[in-house]
RNA sequence: GCCCAGGUGGCGGAAUUGGUAUACGCGCUAGUCUUAGGAACUAGUGGAGCAAUCCUUGGAGGUUCGAGUCCUCUCCUGGGCACCA
């Protein structure tokens, strides 16, 4: 043809062709296969899109493209998540109406779309501040109402001062607003919260049978925060009592103390019975004045005051423990308070050691596993300290013995341990003007003594010295250990590194860096559990204590109502009679009326409190005067169900049909980034919600997740207008074109990776279109060589497998050696060209189109079969075999796939550069991989 | 501090899961064409060395005939959580 590779062209022109035939409209029903592809969908911004967000929608174009070729039936569609406080905030600064803002934009970001070349069926758009489907996001919230699952809570909420909203927990950033950066305050005020919590366990637990990136997943988990442990009851001598959480009840006879958070509401009951009143309440001003960052930027240092004049009764031995109020411990977690234990927790020890409180050690280490038959043994490890240059003292046994270990012996009947240590170190050592420094409690140690081929169970107590001096006598090594190890000074650095032994390593740890010991262990000090294992003990000792076993979680309730205009308005009255008054089902959708100021009032309250012709109603109940709830919801709500609309968005009589949603659902495929710990979350919960109440199917949302990295600016930062770095597809798609566009996004790296925008770059992919162009020129009738049929099956299956996976670099990248190869022959035969051409369709729609068209055919690429490939044809005949010497490669040669091994092995020995490496050398072995290479031994 | 990803040429990145490291693309070098610039095309391109050859996947050890890939330790980068009892 030779005509130019004129993109704006034959671009718009599929455009229009694609429009006029409907070749985009979902298809149910029929025997095929269903498959639903789904982009987050998003917000229409008043910047417009810059060339970072299509690239997921390229990637679910490609992927739906791919599934419908293979013969499914694809639901691949797209909408406008329009409300929010980012919508409001740019129409009240360009002073339209943020209904008016929206229209606007959702046009300026389809269009930008359309000139991509997507496949969206458009009949299925849905727009969240569309009344006709805020309708439906407000149903949920009375279904929730119903359910008991949203309430009015009069708890402090996080304020942002500049947005002039309460924030949910997962709106912030720290102790910042997530939006704006302003540091929030806590506000007492009304608000309307999601029992989000009574869905922590499932969402936990559903994580694991979810196709999503083990660090969303992860991310998950962390959030949602669950700690098992339990909830104990202390009572106090001014008869009074709290409750504690803690994951350790086993280390309760271990409790020195006992912590308030400042904000517990006890402390001001007990103000007759506090003899510092002044002091507490000190306390609790400086803490009310620190922002949580303070609280926590001052990093490990404990602060803390006494409550003089009461005591915490322990349950378990009526000890009186002194309580404190300190801020470290939080006021929203678990009980509020805690009991302490500093032996076995190390910001407990912190504390205590700053306060001089007593440290009591209830836990005895166990490491190693337990095992059959084990000889019990009594034994020491002693950790000698030369200060003078900061080394200790090892025994070096040798890599197969174990490597670097302390002195350490066995301890016969009484012994004392001192005394014992003292003997083995100047028995194997020599050193023997030692300082004793401390010892630890006793540690139990299991492990299999290999030159014996015994099992043991140790007793070990470890012992620190420091040197003295250098004198020493000489050694005395029992005879079944002389010559064995060699005595060596190592440092911190070598201890850390070459003493493996996890006995030796935990009293290095213990005695000289003085670490916590936070593990389980066997009980001691602890009444008659004393000798159980502290995880047989946990339960027991709170059945004892009068306590119960309880799950905690770091995941909040859902504060779910914002003081702003532009949001859904929570669908409830409140009547002077009858309190809070359900919006009946039929009165759906309450609308936002139209005014024309809707900026926020200002005094906490949403704008909509001002508009009294819309707030004041009749209730529904008893016709007497009531008022509207004038807070509206989070943008996140209409997120969470979006998903379920496409399916059928112009249903009037429920959310989604159900036998449609059996079909459709799960989504397939999602694709999207960010929002691993908000929308996801919050989508799950709803979607398990509307599962429990029957209008959905299934109880998870996305079965599988593809997270997308996103594209920064060619100077490394985040694209936006703020940095004027910002790239917008349009001119993109004008210069080089929308198939260019697509192929170079795809192209830069692995899918989920970030990467960098580069304009340089961008070139390579637009070559490779261009020689896809002129090489069909080539395309004729003739003969296939069997190199090309082979790399033609080859490509087949590594582009369907990589489609598959999302790894779209590596397909180009195969699409371009084939084309390689193609510009090497004379002619291409037709039949692989057109094979070719649908190969590359999914990836350039366009061009592929035209060519298609070109070689003949009247029909859309979009709707033919996928190739299939020959497997007998994925090998070619000839087959490469590498040849190392001692592991090096010295010679490759071809040998035809059937040939046997023994006269590949000779052959490859008589090769010249081969006999070189081995001529004079006796040959150990000669190993033959099969298909790959030889790999000689001399 | 804890958890999760990653570290491979000048750059973006491949590597069939233990078997010929650096595929593919960008850039660069030389040549052809062009009045010139650009574009296109051809050849070359990990590093050192005149060469034979040696070195090379953040670093140090280990297992193996053979390690980017497995094991142990360590350093760095990105992301999430962070006084969560």
């Amino acid at each position: 043809m030779t005509k130019e590779y004129n993109h704006s062209k034959i671009e718009k022109m599929w455009q229009h062709e694609w429009e006029k035939h409907e070749i985009y409209k979902t298809e149910e029903g029929g025997d095929k296969p269903k498959c639903y592809i789904l982009d987050m969908f998003p917000f229409p911004s008043g910047e417009g899109l810059h060339v970072g967000h299509p690239k997921g929608y390229i990637a679910s174009d490609i992927y739906s493209r791919f599934k419908k070729m293979n013969g499914y039936n694809i639901l691949h569609p797209m909408g406008w998540d329009a409300f929010g406080l980012p919508a409001e905030q740019y129409a009240i600064k360009n002073k339209i109406h943020p209904r008016v803002a929206v229209e606007k934009n959702v046009a300026r970001f389809k269009e930008q779309l359309s000139n991509i070349g997507f496949n969206y069926d458009w009949e299925r758009e849905i727009n969240t501040t569309d009344t006709k489907y805020y309708k439906w996001t407000q149903w949920i919230f009375l279904k929730m109402l119903e359910k008991g699952l949203a309430y009015e809570s009069f708890e402090p909420v996080n304020w942002c001062p500049s947005c002039q909203t309460g924030l949910a927990n997962e709106d912030l950033d720290g102790n910042s607003c997530e939006r704006c950066g302003t540091t929030v305050e806590k506000k007492p005020m009304r608000q309307w919260v999601l029992r989000i919590t009574d869905y922590a366990d499932r969402l936990i637990e559903d994580l694991d049978s979810l196709n999503w990136p083990n660090h969303v997943k992860e991310a998950q988990r962390n959030w949602i925060g669950r700690s098992e442990g339990a909830e104990l009851e202390f009572t106090t001598t001014n008869e009074s009592s709290f409750k504690v959480f803690t994951t350790r009840p086993d280390t309760l006879f271990g409790a020195t103390y006992v912590v308030l958070s400042p904000e517990h509401k006890l402390i001001d009951e007990w103000k007759r019975d506090i003899r510092n009143w002044n002091d507490v309440e000190a306390y609790r001003e400086e803490v009310k004045k620190k922002t949580e960052i303070e609280r926590t930027a001052e990093g490990k240092e404990k602060t803390g005051v006494k409550l003089e004049g009461i005591f915490a009764v322990n349950p378990v031995n009526k000890e009186e423990l002194p309580i404190f109020i300190a801020d470290y411990v939080l006021a929203h977690y678990g009980t509020g308070a805690i009991m302490a234990v500093p032996a076995h927790d190390e910001r407990d020890l912190a504390f205590a050691k700053k306060f001089d409180i007593p440290i009591k050690t209830v836990i005895e280490p166990i490491t190693g596993e337990k095992r059959e038959n084990e000889e019990f043994r009594k034994s020491i490890v002693a950790v000698v300290h030369n200060t003078m240059n900061d080394t200790f003292l090892s025994i070096n046994w040798g890599e197969k013995l174990g490597g670097n270990l302390f002195v350490g012996g066995g301890r016969e009947g009484d012994e004392d341990s001192i005394a014992c240590a003292l003997r083995e170190i100047e028995e194997e050592t020599g050193y023997k003007n030692l300082k004793f420094i401390s010892s630890s409690e006793k540690i139990h140690h299991h492990y299999i003594a290999h030159s014996k081929g015994v099992n043991r169970e140790i007793e070990a107590i470890g012992l620190y010295f420091e040197l003295i001096d250098n004198d020493t006598v000489s050694t005395q090594h029992e005879d079944d250990e002389k010559g064995k190890f060699t005595v060596e000074w190592i440092t911190r650095e070598d201890v850390r590194n070459k003493v493996k032994d996890e006995l030796h390593s935990l009293v290095f740890s213990r005695l000289v860096n003085n670490d916590v010991y936070s593990g389980p262990g066997i009980m001691k000090d602890s009444g008659e559990f004393s000798g159980l294992t502290s995880d047989e003990a946990k339960k027991s000792i709170t059945e004892f204590a009068g306590g119960k076993l309880k799950t905690t979680y770091k995941l909040r309730d859902w504060v779910f109502s914002r003081q702003r205009y532009w949001g859904e308005p929570i669908p409830v009255i409140h009547c002077e009679n009858c309190g809070v008054v359900p919006v009946p089902e039929k009165d759906l959708p309450v609308k936002l009326p139209d005014v024309d100021s809707y900026e926020p009032s200002g005094t906490g309250e949403s704008p909509l409190a001002n508009i009294h012709s819309w707030v004041d109603v009749k209730c529904p109940k008893c016709n007497g005067n009531a008022k509207r709830e004038t807070n509206t919801m989070p943008n996140w709500a209409g997120s969470s169900w979006y998903y379920l609309r496409y399916i059928d968005p112009r249903n009037q009589n429920a959310p989604v049909d159900k036998e449609k949603e059996k079909y459709w659902s799960p989504v397939d495929v999602y694709v999207g980034g960010d929002h691993a710990t908000r929308h996801l979350i919050y989508a799950r919960f709803w979607h398990k919600f509307l599962f429990d109440i029957g209008v959905v199917n299934y109880s998870e949302p996305f079965k599988r997740l593809e997270f997308l990295g996103n594209i920064l600016a060619e100077d490394g930062r985040k694209m936006s207008k703020r940095w004027g770095n910002v790239i917008n597809p349009d001119d993109i798609v004008n210069l080089y074109g929308a198939d260019t566009l697509r192929v170079y996004e795809m192209f830069m790296g692995p899918f989920d990776q970030t990467s960098t925008w580069s304009t340089e770059s961008i070139i390579g992919p637009r070559r490779f279109l261009e020689k896809v162009w002129k090489i069909s020129d080539k395309v004729g009738e003739c003969e296939l060589s069997n190199k090309l049929e082979t790399l033609y099956n080859q490509t087949i299956k590594k582009v369907g497998e990589d489609i598959e996976d999302f790894k779209f670099n590596t397909v180009i990248s195969k699409m371009m050696i084939l084309l390689n190869e193609f510009e090497k022959e004379e002619k291409i035969p037709v039949a692989i060209f057109e094979g070719y051409l649908k190969l590359l369709a999914p990836l350039a729609p366009h061009i592929t189109d035209e060519l298609w068209h070109e070689l003949g055919h009247n029909t859309f690429i979009y709707n033919e079969a996928w190739p299939t490939y020959d497997e007998s044809k994925i090998s070619s005949e000839m087959m490469t075999i590498g040849v190392q010497v001692n592991g090096k490669l010295r010679a490759t040669f071809e040998v035809a796939r059937n040939g046997s091994e023994e006269s590949i092995k000779e052959y490859a020995m008589t090769i010249p550069e081969v006999s070189k490496w081995t001529d004079g050398k006796e040959v150990k072995k000669i190993i033959y991989v099969k298909g790959k290479l030889v790999s000689i031994v001399v």
